[in-house]
DNA sequence: AGCGTAATTGAAAACTCTTTTCATTTACAG
DNA sequence: CTGTAAATGAAAAGAGTTTTCAATTACGCT
């Protein structure tokens, strides 16, 4: 299932939450870009549609998102925090180039079978795993001639 | 192979770095301890015990044990940044507990034929990845009587 | 269409976390 | 012991994020 803006406006309403143009305006920005954008670069933006935007509105926003699961967060290394609209809505991964940030997501990570081995041997209930990829896409790697 | 504080020691001596009074309480807290922590939480305990010591130091000094690999970042959630003693020196991963913050290792992770499929599909060149489960460990639930 | 209200917004300030700068101190090779 | 490059601490600067608050706005209700 693809994530329309439309269907994200119904969401948002579902749960009470307004539609703003502001929120409008950022909701086209992550769904019509296939990298993961920090509050920073949506910023820079949406402020390209939207000018008077403030940056706490894009927190703010990236907020609801994110607790309503319509956004992911992606760790790539040392600085966090940068968000990508989550293509596919069930659970899933990223693969991050290394050099252009562009992500490629994959669904079937399949950890069940060291889940349960880890549990056996740790006694921990696992309850969630972060699994992220680093390399670099097939377009980098040509422009380098490697 | 166990990094004990002589042997962390002697590696800092091979790399031109200076072994302070500062570093060494550095190493001790993270030595003697099994969570990962944070700066802030490191720069206190080592207070207790050098009071002196500017948070800066702490700072430079994990860059320092980063760069040689002597600790490693724990990215759980929101905030990243956590350190934790390398504790078996090859490539491994952790599996952290949502409560107390207690950290487990395990070293197969066994991805290489994930990886393949996805170079294979996406035309990636895998060149790392992030693996972290989060849970709870025995303890934790056995103290929640669950 | 107009009203009332709770949600949302933007600006500024506050806060947290991390890095830089710089003068002083210190570890350690010779 | 001595010289020197490395390391330190304090203060300031710099990112990134959150809080506060008064003004504005979306939208359910009539």
């Amino acid at each position: 299932m693809v994530l329309t803006e439309k269907s994200i406006s119904s969401i948002l309403r579902q749960n009470r939450y307004k539609l703003t143009p502001q929120r409008r305006a950022i909701l086209n920005t992550i769904a019509g870009n296939h990298d993961h954008l920090t509050p920073a670069e949506i910023y820079d933006r949406v402020r390209e549609e939207y000018p008077h935007i403030g940056l706490v509105t894009i927190y703010r926003t990236l907020d609801v998102l994110s607790e309503l699961g319509l956004i992911c967060e992606v760790h790539s290394g040392g600085n966090c925090r940068s968000y990508l609209m989550r293509r596919p809505r069930e659970h899933h991964h990223h693969l991050v180039c290394s050099d252009c940030g562009m992500v490629a997501d994959f669904t079937d990570c399949d950890l069940c079978e060291l889940e349960q081995r880890l549990s056996r041997e740790t006694g921990f209930r696992i309850e969630g795993h972060l699994l992220e990829f680093s390399g670099r896409c097939r377009t980098c790697r040509q422009a380098s001639t490697s």
